[in-house]
DNA sequence: CACAATACTTCGTGATATGATGTATTACAT
DNA sequence: ATGTAATACATCATATCACGAAGTATTGTG
């Protein structure tokens, strides 16, 4: 789908995907893959941008010799994505105005 | 709103505003302005890039005095108002995603 | 005469999604 | 044992793009 689309979702979507438990980075895309597919290089990118603004922590934990880290979504996190739903209402409105029907002319 | 959001609506809703008859820059913004505020270099330089994705022509005609661009979308315009609808089932996926409720603990 | 409204243009900036590439380990098949 | 896929994370360069700022020029209007 177009990239353009995609944006200013994809944070809020990283949110969603840990908001019901830590989770990492590899589990993060698998989990996500049946709903939207992005790349390492994104997911990677969006954690450290979602860390800068405190919607998430992260801890390191040893898991079968490697290293993981591991994303727990914060309160500012949370925020986010009741913020995220509100402006939806204004993205509808958009949407609205490309599918309406032009019933008259101007 | 959140830019981010905006991005990859605001070609198509430019396209919108001029699907039921040609239009002019100011006029543009000014029918959109009730519904999606967007400013004057941001909409000129939607209208020049969807004229080189020949999604739009333009003409210039004077118009007391002063010289106006009007732009009329094209056969190509209309194909990516249809697409964006299609795509618009992904972004509900998206949507839904991130608002759903996480019933159960994975 | 000053100022708002109309109408379009150009420039620089900041945000950001992604491919390419790299590192390192574990699991599994040949 | 050897190669390959899967797991897991990181960095860099690039292209796209919305926007504010600033500019040009004309037509009303107080």
């Amino acid at each position: 789908m177009d990239i353009q689309l995609k944006r200013g979702m994809l944070d809020v979507c990283v949110l969603a995907a840990i908001k019901d438990g830590e989770s990492y980075g590899y589990k993060i895309i698998k989990d996500m893959s049946p709903y939207i597919t992005l790349s390492e290089s994104t997911l990677y990118t969006i954690l450290k941008r979602l860390e800068n603004a405190q919607m998430l922590t992260v801890r390191s934990a040893e898991h079968g010799g490697r290293l993981r880290k591991y994303y727990q979504i914060t309160d500012k996190g949370r925020e986010r994505i009741e913020e995220f739903k509100s402006e939806w209402r204004e993205v509808m409105v958009m949407y609205q105005f490309v599918t309406k029907e032009g019933s008259e002319r101007e």
